[in-house]
DNA sequence: CGCTTGGTTGACCATGTTCAATGTTAGTGG
DNA sequence: CCACTAACATTGAACATGGTCAACCAAGCG
């Protein structure tokens, strides 16, 4: 409807290309995807609960989180998307959002109508497979985040959380480092069980132990490895080896 | 390799049928996918972790659990896997397994090769659609699971539990309502991270208020309103509604 | 009958919550 | 440039939910 434009969808195609092997006609098919930009300001939904979408959407800058909620009105963030995320991919098989999207800091976003999306998927078997498999990786965080909430203590979990956020953020570490995380305290709560005010004795404890910092909205890791241990965190799940492990193609094998 | 036979796979079919739309030559070719039968002994892995796997898995009888673990070894169920399950389809995509599936008592599965269902999925796009919604319904009730071991306490959290499971199960509940779920109060206690000690406490609290009751793997639903107050319930997540929404096909878009 | 698995209970303890006050920083209008 | 405000971080004290440890019970099975 409104005004469509050709955008720099270039990222997702790099994320996808890191974990599904895409010939250069399906690429060039993804880069032709239109998609319309949108500002949303902090606090401000992108996507309400229980509306039908019927756009995926495109983290340009900022950061969203998905929300989960309790009949008290708690609120559970069940995943962080970042630059780079394809956020509401799965939307294309379940339009019926039963979970809030929402902008955590002021967030520019690429709206690609799920027709666009449905289209390229519907022609191309290679990156049918690809949507569903980037969608699996979702859903294995996902997995890890019920083990973080369910089975670890305060600062495992923090410690967890940064770890994953490190990795995704493509934050260079070899022993420190450090990348803009621009989420409160409470976001961090939300995300991890506890409250804010837990959280913040939490990053105390990790400040002093000399493992992480935070300070205006930027991570700064000072061990990494002890980090990783006091987070047990194992990247493998984040789907990064999926290189080495050569993904197939649903095309190579139709008959 | 052993010995594949044409199987009973069809209330896979029904399910893939209760949220997509699936033309009769689909069904059909999903009915000649050949499946090989194997009996799993309570306790035993189905999926080790760190394994690569060549087939999915779909749950005839018994119940599976995957779980994800804790290096302290605490364990964490992030799914149980019922009878009609197709409990490893995201594993044609993802297939190295980041989690063990688990048999919880005695079960017997179909081991269903990736090559197959590849192939029944790259022929047909409506397929390939329906497979990556099924698993996005269990990433739905995955998320769900985040925010119920999130924010919620003992009591809610196996109210939700029982609910869900009631669901699933397809059991008649006007009020009342009874059925087989096989899992002892310790897999309760993994599933919702608490301790087996707090669930049997927590048990009684329910069952003294008239709600669930639970006696020889069988839960006795005896106030499923209450339960699903109790529990904050809402079934929308397990994609029941899917057959109002009038999904829509890959094919039908294609070009 | 004795063994094993799982359910039940109690006493004590610990992690994280609640409530409320205070500090800090960035932004805004005079 | 400063006062004022809003949002967020920090801290303390009292409290509660759920965990730990340990004992005991009940059912199923060789």
């Amino acid at each position: 409807m409104a005004d469509y434009v050709i955008t720099g969808l270039h990222p997702f195609i790099d994320r996808l290309s890191s974990h599904s092997i895409l010939s250069d006609l399906e690429k060039q098919a993804l880069s032709n995807l239109s998609a319309r930009p949108l500002q949303v300001k902090a606090q401000r939904d992108i996507v309400r609960l229980d509306t039908q979408t019927n756009d995926a959407c495109f983290i340009v800058d900022g950061i969203a989180g998905r929300f989960g909620q309790n009949l008290n009105g708690e609120r559970q963030i069940t995943a962080f998307h970042i630059p780079g995320d394809m956020a509401d991919l799965h939307s294309v098989v379940l339009p019926n959002a039963t979970s809030a999207l929402q902008a955590l800091t002021d967030t520019s976003v690429l709206l690609v109508p799920h027709t666009e999306l449905r289209s390229v998927a519907a022609r191309f078997p290679g990156v049918a497979e690809a949507f569903w498999r980037e969608c699996m990786i979702g859903a294995a965080m996902l997995s890890q985040w019920v083990v973080n909430v369910g089975r670890r203590d305060a600062s495992t979990r923090l410690a967890h959380l940064f770890c994953e956020m490190a990795v995704r953020y493509g934050a260079t570490l070899d022993q420190a480092g450090s990348y803009r995380f621009p989420v409160t305290q409470d976001h961090l709560g939300d995300a991890t069980g506890l409250t804010g005010v837990h959280v913040n004795r939490t990053m105390k404890l990790l400040r002093n132990a000399g493992l992480v910092r935070m300070q205006l909205k930027e991570v700064e890791i000072m061990d990494w490895n002890g980090l990783r241990l006091a987070g047990q965190f194992d990247a493998s799940y984040l789907g990064m080896r999926m290189r080495e492990t050569q993904p197939l193609r649903l095309l190579d094998l139709a008959l």
